[in-house]
DNA sequence: CAGACCATGTAAAACGTTACATGATTCC
DNA sequence: GGAATCATGTAACGTTTTACATGGTCTG
C-alpha cells in the first residue's frame, strides 16, 4: 500500500525520502501515516523492482540526498492500482474505542480524564483542518487548468474534517453518558 | 493488542477461539478484526507467557475444542493496559481514501462508479448498526444490575452508526462534486 | 557553539494476511 | 449424500514499528 502512495507523489514530481516523509506527515496524515524507516526501505525495494529511478542531487552532496523519480513500469503499477476498485469498505482499527468497549469496570473518573484527553487531541485536529480549509483559495476560479487533483485534495481534506467534527459530537456524548452514571 | 481484546473477552467467561473470532465478528469488528489464523496462534502464545489457560472441553471430544480462561496474570495485564491512559489519537488507515486522493488523472466516470459502490456498502452497514440500536433494550430499566458494560458497548454501538452516517454524508458530496465536472 | 532541523540508513521484532490443510457435525 | 457450519491449526510472506546509528546544515 505505501508503494502506491510513494508511486503516487513521484508521479507529480521527482522527490526524496525525506520530502515524502513530509508529504505524508502534512498531506496525507489523516488517512495514511508511514515512519521513515519505512519509507526509505520501500523505496529502495522500489527501485530494485524497477518502479523507481534514483539519483544522488549532487556528486558532492554532503547531505547524500537521494532523488527518486518514477519510470514508465512504476506509472503503470500506479494506474492498474487506480484502475482496480475496490469492493470493501476499509476495515477500522482504533485502539482508543477498543478501550472504551472495555471500560465497564475501570473507575468512570479515569475513564472521563481520558474522554475529556482525546476531546483536546481532536479538538486540535479540527482546528487543524479548519485552518486548511480557510486557507484553500477559492480552486474553482484559480489553478484548475489542465488538472482535476485539487477537487480530490478537497474531498479527503473534507472528509478529515467531517471525521473530526462527527469524533467530537461522540465524544461530547459519551462524557455526557459516563457523567450520569 | 490483538491480545488486550482477547483478554478483555476472556474476562468475562471462558471461551474457544472460535467463540472469540465469533465475538471479534460480530461486537468489536467495526473498530478491530482478526483473521482466525491470528486468534490461533496469539491464544497460543498468551498461553505459553502465562496469560491464559487452556483444556480441552471434553477428553474424546471429536471437534477438539479447546477452552481458554484467564489467569490472575492475564488479569492484571488487561488492567494495566486500561489503566495506563491513551494520550494521542488512533491513526487512521483507509485505502479508499488514499485512492480518491490520487484520482485526479482518473476517469471520472470510473471514479463515479467506485463511489456508488462504496455507498452501497456503507449504506449496508448503516443499515446493521441501526438494527443493532433498535434491537437493544432500554438498558436503563433492565440489567443494570452490577454492570455498566452497557453503557460502553452502546457507546461504541453509537459510535458506528454515526461514523457510517458521516461517511455516507460525504460519499454523497463527494458523488455530487465529480458529476459537476 | 548549541539546538533545531536536514537527511539517510540498518536490524530485529511485532503484527497481519493469505494460502494450505484437515476433519467433524448438523440439517436438509 | 451434499452443503453449510463447526473447529483448529501451520507456513510463508508481507507490512509496520521500534530502536539503534550517523553525520551535515542553518540560525541565533
Amino acid at each position: 500500500m505505501l508503494k502506491n502512495i510513494l508511486l503516487g507523489y513521484l508521479n507529480y514530481r521527482p522527490m526524496t525520502g525525506y520530502e515524502l516523509k513530509q508529504a505524508l506527515d502534512t498531506s496525507t496524515s489523516f488517512f495514511w501515516h508511514a515512519h521513515h524507516s519505512q519509507i526509505y526501505t520501500t523505496l529502495r525495494q522500489m527501485e530494485k523492482d524497477g518502479l523507481v529511478t534514483s539519483t544522488q542531487k549532487a556528486e558532492d552532496d554532503a547531505l547524500r540526498r537521494r532523488v527518486y523519480d518514477i519510470t514508465d513500469e512504476g506509472r503503470n503499477d500506479l494506474r492498474q492500482w487506480l484502475e482496480t476498485p475496490m469492493s470493501e469498505v476499509s476495515h477500522v482499527k482504533e485502539e482508543f474505542l477498543v478501550r472504551i468497549f472495555f471500560s465497564g469496570q475501570r473507575d468512570p473518573q479515569k475513564v472521563l480524564a481520558e474522554l475529556h484527553e482525546q476531546h483536546k487531541l481532536h479538538t486540535q485536529a479540527l482546528d487543524n483542518y479548519q485552518n486548511l480549509r480557510e486557507c484553500m483559495p477559492a480552486h474553482e476560479h484559480s489553478t484548475l487548468k489542465g488538472t482535476r487533483d485539487h477537487i480530490f485534495w478537497n474531498l479527503t481534506l473534507e472528509m478529515g474534517f467531517l471525521y473530526e467534527k462527527m469524533y467530537l459530537e461522540w465524544l461530547e456524548m459519551a462524557i455526557k453518558s459516563v457523567e450520569q452514571t
